[in-house]
DNA sequence: CGTCTTGCTTACGTTCGCGTCAACTTGGGG
DNA sequence: CCCCAAGTTGACGCGAACGTAAGCAAGACG
């Protein structure tokens, strides 16, 4: 590897966004490139956030949200009702994540059925003859 | 009951929507209806495409993938290219459910390592002193 | 009869997560 | 030196999914 930080170029091609997601991210505080003079450079510590932040957005939460769950990450407060909060926090998203889980499970199998329902309509469904 | 139907107002206090809510989803044609005179009336079927409506959105679904994914569970064409596109959609918003599932599944053992970790912090750091 | 409530339609406003565009700076090549 | 490409900031735009507000109709009630 060339060096272990990263163009806004190279990370737009690494990660699939755009630059003005990256800015963006940054204006919201989720990411903190350095600066060599006017250009942004990103280190591993910048792209595993990155990698953070995409996958909560998958799983639907507001970029805010992710800002908080971040700290968790990132030991940032040494007080310790800093910590607690950020842990809380932590709580509150795993709370999410787990109710999801467990109704995500249900729906696959919910889906699965219609799908296999479907199956037998089609297989019961006469092809059109030509004409 | 009442009635096997219920009005807007019903609606809305059973499953936490508003009225716009439901009109919109209605003009999206998500849900359909019926009417006595000016007003709306919702059965069974309008409440079970709700509910799967709601739970759709959870996942992070938009309404058109929704409104695709509902013909799946009522048999509408009857025509085989329209039911194999419905199988189709549906084996789609399967596979991404599936996807969803197992990073799921990561992303939570991962916040829990991460909560355990800045539980240790906690118990490390003293307490301030009162000054 | 008036008025209250419920609901309807139409239309414009709002938030989030970016896209797009204009105008500027900066660094490297020819 | 000039130009181009890459990058920057700032401002405005946009689609999705509603919220909100205005104005009207229609039944219920005293």
């Amino acid at each position: 590897m060339s060096d272990d930080l990263m163009t806004i170029r190279q990370m737009c091609d690494t990660y699939e966004v755009t630059p003005r997601t990256l800015r963006f991210y940054e204006a919201r505080e989720l990411i903190f490139p350095q600066r060599r003079g006017q250009h942004r450079l990103y280190d591993r510590r910048d792209r595993a956030r990155l990698i953070l932040i995409l996958r909560g957005k998958r799983f639907g939460f507001s970029l805010e949200q992710i800002r908080q769950l971040l700290e968790l990450y990132e030991p940032g407060g040494t007080n310790r009702a800093q910590i607690a909060a950020t842990i809380n926090v932590g709580r509150d998203r795993l709370a999410d994540m787990e109710r999801q889980y467990a109704e995500l499970s249900e729906a696959i199998a919910d889906l699965r059925t219609q799908i296999s329902e479907a199956q037998s309509r089609l297989s019961a469904t006469p092809e059109q003859p030509r004409g």
